[in-house]
DNA sequence: CGCAAAGGCAAACGAGTGTTTACTGAATTT
DNA sequence: AAATTCAGTAAACACTCGTTTGCCTTTGCG
């Protein structure tokens, strides 16, 4: 059975103009923010007519929801990669901050609508934001539950433990992010500054009750 | 002498009229991001026609960078404030996030604005801001360098510590303000994770070379 | 006093916006 | 093979937008 539907060329066809559209909103926000962009801007870009957006979203709003979704899920897989490795203290923040930046790399107009309108002007779309980093800092918290240094500490103080993680990921990607685009610090900069910071939790955490 | 100009009446009245801009800006900023925001949506607001909008500022990215001043200016007392604190380590981190949140209650639509637009869609304001935050951390590494604990720290460490606090400060006050509007949890919850961040930070930073 | 400066007004401009309506033609179903 | 579904079209709707031009009225200066 296939994930979504029958064959279908019919739906084929939609599927593919519909991911034209996500794809040429994301362009079209390396620019402006979600609040701003026309929906004529983006049947422009796709090249069909203003009429058919509704096929396929009820509004902006919603074609933003769809974003997060697909920016999200991207960086899903690279937290797993995280989560997974399973080397000393040392090696693991290097391997992460390295992964980051690639990440950035293979994903950069993901990064900057997620930076962007975490705290942007569209309330749907910073809900589902926020809804799906929670859902990473849940996965993250879980995972560290089950590691030897998580002997006493309790399950609040694991979930502001993997907060703080994943704002420090967002916070090391835009930087990662503004660098490769010349605005601030070079990337190298960057990634010693996220390996120290990281090392500096780290080192809290060891010794969180010493 | 004063800090602008002499008294003049046309003057005061040309600044209390730009001031009134601002403030309708930053009102109209709640419910939007800067780069959807239109140049006679402000002039509305206020009461003016649309081009007595060009007497004060060029477009309505000019008009973003004055916000950042105004905002970032506000926020500069409130780091000041957490600077000069000289007590224990713990009580330090007590009223510093006790400050945070009586700021955010103060200014909230300042902090909403810095927090949207630090990654929004408008480079100048964007530049400014950044701007604005690295000053900060410059501060607060110098205020940092004076302390006992800075013995062993090379400036560039200081520098990444500093930078550290910073970010927090910021994602701490946003959090306090979607707690106050509804979006995501208390504000005591908001201020117990904020406490155990800086008290993990805090550990950290008193094991960096032990 | 009298003239220059300047904040604000009124009106018009061309261009862009979201949304609706009736339609066409190809893919699907019966 | 006929009937139905539906992604996309074409055109029109009523607005809103940023910007320019000329004018009025009050303030400021010599």
């Amino acid at each position: 059975m296939s994930r979504t539907t029958a064959p279908g060329l019919r739906e084929a066809r939609k599927q593919q103009t519909r991911q034209s559209m996500l794809d040429a909103a994301l362009g079209l926000l390396e620019e402006q923010s979600l609040s701003s962009l026309g929906l004529r801007e983006v049947t422009r870009a796709v090249g069909i007519t203003p009429a058919a957006f509704y096929r396929h979203f009820r509004d902006i709003p919603d074609l933003g929801v769809a974003l997060v979704e697909q920016a999200l899920g991207s960086l899903h897989t690279l937290v797993t990669s995280l989560l997974t490795e399973q080397d000393g203290a040392e090696e693991r923040i290097d391997t992460s901050v390295e992964l980051i930046q690639r990440y950035v790399r293979a994903h950069p107009a993901h990064v900057r609508f997620v930076a962007r309108e975490r705290y942007g002007g569209v309330r749907e779309v910073r809900l589902a934001i926020a809804a799906q980093l929670n859902l990473f800092t849940r996965e993250v918290a879980d995972a560290l539950s089950a590691e030897a240094a998580a002997k006493d500490w309790s399950p609040a103080e694991l979930h502001m433990l993997a907060g703080l993680f994943v704002d420090q990921m967002v916070l090391t990607a835009c930087a990662f992010l503004n660098a490769e685009l010349g605005e601030g610090p070079s990337p190298t900069e960057v990634a010693d500054t996220a390996r120290a910071r990281m090392r500096l939790v780290q080192l809290g955490r060891e010794h969180w009750r010493g």
